[in-house]
DNA sequence: CCTTGTGAATCGTTTCACAGCC
DNA sequence: GGCTGTGAAACGATTCACAAGG
């Protein structure tokens, strides 16, 4: 099969919240033209995203909304759920330890960790800080597949090889700092300061010209 | 000018990253090489990456690490401070309100709000958190420039819409909904739920094979 | 008649390779 | 000799356009 591209899995995954909200509004099928407006997108992306792994449609009918719904859940990996870790209990990682949208989309958060004696103990929804000395013992103990780190700069790829060496294969990292990692770890980086100055760069670049 | 892309920008913003390293390090110049190294990418792509700005390097040595710094802040905009305004004070907007990384880099919170009574009125980091009825005319009175969203998927739009008619030309979103705004609107999207799917593609893809 | 699925064409980005300069 | 800057080539993603099927 061939390697898909990362916009394409990540249009998959709007195209699933859209599902959704049309699933809870009551309607039965969608045409990939309606799809694609609510995505910003393009009839034939739509379709081309969809042909890299099946054909999921009717010809004149579109799409039955239920049946795509749980083909792109398939094609996710979300038919069953992850477990997840969160590295760092500030103010971000605490936040994301008590966010509920995780548990709902199937991201079960199995440990908490934090190098400062004042965090460890407190509890976030059922989960209570640990020392990030047993990081290691803990996630392979837990059996947890992905690493969310939240942790200062400095610290971020530090965190990043001590979970890649413990067996994770999937890290999203909150921090500000630019890691890298071994090519069979997965690294999705949230770096706000990076969206920060593409936006600054926008405001210039408008005012520009 | 010749439109750049947005690769193009993110990597720009990387490098920066990494040039204020080496010259904490107390190094002075640097060959493209080694920034690519640094980065995950090519020296190819790093020459290519500036030459759509000028020429910043000298052939034979490489490029003066104190004066591509201040090129590249040039580049993105980064010369000035940004005013920033905050929509949402549930657990992300308050972390993302004392978060102290802000302000270092040129953005400051300049407001924050809520639509929740018992929020208004808290105080992060000398910015009160004020009703959110009044966010159209504190936007234009206070000249904010970005707006970050951290409100309930189903409040972002709503939100968006409204600071977009206020003046901001700049959005960041936090929320995990697929939010469009108009042409004149630059918006980066921080979706944890889209960055967790592309995660669980890609160690069910691993899996697969 | 409507809409999918898909090869072919187009467009944009990255990589190559080398002339030019220090 | 070493490294930049940049056209040209290669690659990859998007868009087009149409045959096939309900």
């Amino acid at each position: 099969m061939k390697r898909i591209a990362e916009s394409t899995v990540r249009r998959l995954s709007l195209y699933l919240r859209f599902l959704e909200e049309f699933e809870k509004a009551g309607k039965l099928t969608i045409a990939s033209g309606e799809l694609a407006r609510s995505g910003g997108t393009t009839s034939a992306q739509v379709r081309k995203d969809l042909s890299f792994f099946g054909s999921f449609g009717k010809r004149g009918l579109g799409y039955s909304i239920r049946e795509l719904t749980g083909a792109i859940r398939g094609i996710l990996g979300l038919k069953h759920s992850w477990k997840v870790v969160i590295v760092g209990a500030g103010k971000i990682g605490a936040a994301l330890a008590q966010y509920s949208g995780f548990p709902d989309r199937g991201f079960n958060v199995v440990g908490i960790f934090d190098n400062d004696p004042r965090r460890v103990g407190q509890w976030y929804d059922g989960v209570a800080v640990a020392d990030v000395c047993s990081l290691e013992a803990d996630v392979r103990r837990l059996g947890a597949e992905i690493a969310i780190i939240a942790v200062p700069p400095q610290a971020a790829q530090g965190v990043a090889d001590r979970v890649a060496a413990a067996g994770i294969h999937a890290i999203l990292d909150f921090s500000t700092a630019a890691i890298t990692v071994p090519p069979s770890v997965t690294l999705r980086s949230m770096n706000m300061a990076v969206e920060l100055e593409i936006l600054s760069f926008a405001l210039t670049e408008g005012a520009r010209q």
